[in-house]
DNA sequence: CAGCATCCATGACGATACTG
DNA sequence: CAGTATCGTCATGGATGCTG
């Protein structure tokens, strides 16, 4: 890992993330990156959140909490939190069907990390705000 | 902000989530999620990071920096991250022109935010991996 | 109830060519 | 050098209809 110029390690800390990025490869080779965007769709989010704070929920359940996601889309973002081993799937073979949604230990401490960024989203952006206004008047 | 049963609030801090994600409703009217989308798109991670190791850099020098982003893409990543107060563009009026982008205050307390994300990942990303090998099969 | 299958619109992104 | 402009492609996601 090399940067241009003589300064290498100024930043401490910020190299860790910088090896874990492996010099900024795009997705493949780079785990984190992979993660990353895992989480980082349009849903995925808004679905951990509401099992966050459920514990546990049915199919409809989490379409009423996660306000204008599609059918579709509920099924996809499942299914993928359940491939990464974020949440659990329990079918119950009966008539109607009841499926449960819950998150794993894997997924609680994801949402861990969920509240952090969103603690600093929520902290700084007035700020973000400010400056996109201030972009606009060019 | 209510839950369809009973349990409201035996998450504790997650509530503080689950508060700025505004009863999960998609981007608009949720400045969390608004922000949160931004930076997770393909590019804007590697930029930031790149950004957060260099202190200051040239645009051919972020583009070596960062591997397989496309020109038109660098430059739109960079006007966003500009837009949204992360990054500052300092042009130099001279032949071939010289324009320097650096990471803002603001910037460098994103760049922390990611960092823990990114450790996080790095240090979970085996049971995810453990966990999709599961799903495939079945 | 909890999906799956299908079609379609949109936008993100890449490739290429041109420029102050 | 640091872009802009244009076009083509592909993945994401919405709408709709069907089913065990």
């Amino acid at each position: 890992m090399k940067v241009t110029n003589g300064e290498t390690a100024q930043l401490g800390t910020i190299e860790k993330v910088v090896n874990h990025f492996s010099d900024n490869r795009p997705t493949k080779d780079c785990p984190v990156t992979d993660v990353l965007c895992r989480i980082s769709d349009k849903w995925t989010m808004h679905a951990i959140i509401s099992l966050g704070k459920a514990e546990k929920l049915r199919f409809t359940e989490l379409k009423k909490k996660i306000e204008g996601i599609s059918q579709r889309m509920l099924t996809v973002t499942l299914r993928t939190l359940e491939e990464d081993g974020f949440v659990t799937r329990t079918i119950y073979p009966q008539i109607p069907p009841r499926v449960e949604y819950a998150l794993t230990p894997l997924g609680r401490s994801l949402v861990a990390q969920i509240m952090s960024l969103s603690n600093w989203a929520s902290e700084n952006m007035e700020e973000v705000f400010k400056a996109r206004e201030r972009f606009k008047l060019n």
